[in-house]
DNA sequence: TATACGAATGATAATCGTTCTTATTTGCAA
DNA sequence: TTGCAAATAAGAACGATTATCATTCGTATA
């Protein structure tokens, strides 16, 4: 549990409300959290924290570099750990379930087709949505 | 002027606020449009359209076909005109200006990448954020 | 260890984009 | 023309997010 120092190197304070929500992204197999799945998670547990600071918290992990956020359709924010690492999404039609993938094709030729165009890249996302054609899709929309 | 055929065999009765909002979308150079903007440009052209009525017509003109609606980062979808073929979005940060293009590659990459994953994908939406670099850019933001 | 002060919090109001409700108007077929 | 279902305009309602503000908390310092 070497949170604090991830706090405070991002310069912010070691909290509760912080503690709690950075330990729901390091230790829970679900990677991507809304901000009202995050409040309703602490509540749960039994936290007695705010929707207002939830969205607050989240903010400024993804200003620290701690989380990426993501604009899936459907209008709400979702965010995930920072892994370093960029990846695109594949999200479940069926379950909601996102997958991340990399593809160095994919990544190059979108650098090729700004260049082209002339532009200089400075972010991207890419969501494939389809439907899970394997058994292991809960299909519990 | 044959929008009034489009209409009808889309199943949607010919009137006002349809025909200003199709023609806008046929008859101007800019391609993407959000419900405020066509609302505020159909005041300023001395139409007398409610908000909602355009939420309305470019929700059923979507659902005919007609429009296709993007959700670009900023929460506000944006439409615009079904050329039945598919196309992705650069979208410039300085002026929001959007361009679109088409790369066989990428599309081919990721069926690949959805089909090893164990899916079939429904759709798909690829918008890389950029920097212009040419002097058209009017960097109005 | 006590304290002081700025930062962080929680409750709630406000905002933004969008959808719903409802009373009124309109397109169009008979 | 007339009648009626469909479409409209206005504004209320909605869900997600942000802003406000009085209170509480973390922590550097004495």
């Amino acid at each position: 549990m070497h949170q604090p120092e991830h706090l405070k190197s991002a310069g912010l304070k070691s909290t509760l409300p912080r503690l709690k929500v950075l330990d729901l992204f390091e230790n829970s197999k679900e990677r991507h959290w809304s901000a009202e799945d995050v409040y309703k998670q602490l509540l749960n547990s039994g936290e007695d924290v705010g929707l207002a600071t939830v969205y607050r918290v989240l903010t400024q992990f993804e200003q620290a570099g701690l989380l990426v956020r993501h604009h899936f359709e459907g209008g709400k924010s979702v965010f995930e750990l920072n892994k370093g690492e960029h990846h695109d999404h594949i999200v479940c039609l069926q379950c909601g379930h996102v997958e991340e993938f990399y593809d160095t094709a994919i990544e190059a030729r979108q650098e090729k087709v700004a260049t082209e165009l002339g532009f200089a890249i400075r972010d991207h996302s890419l969501h494939i949505y389809a439907d899970c054609t394997k058994k292991k899709c809960p299909h519990k929309r």
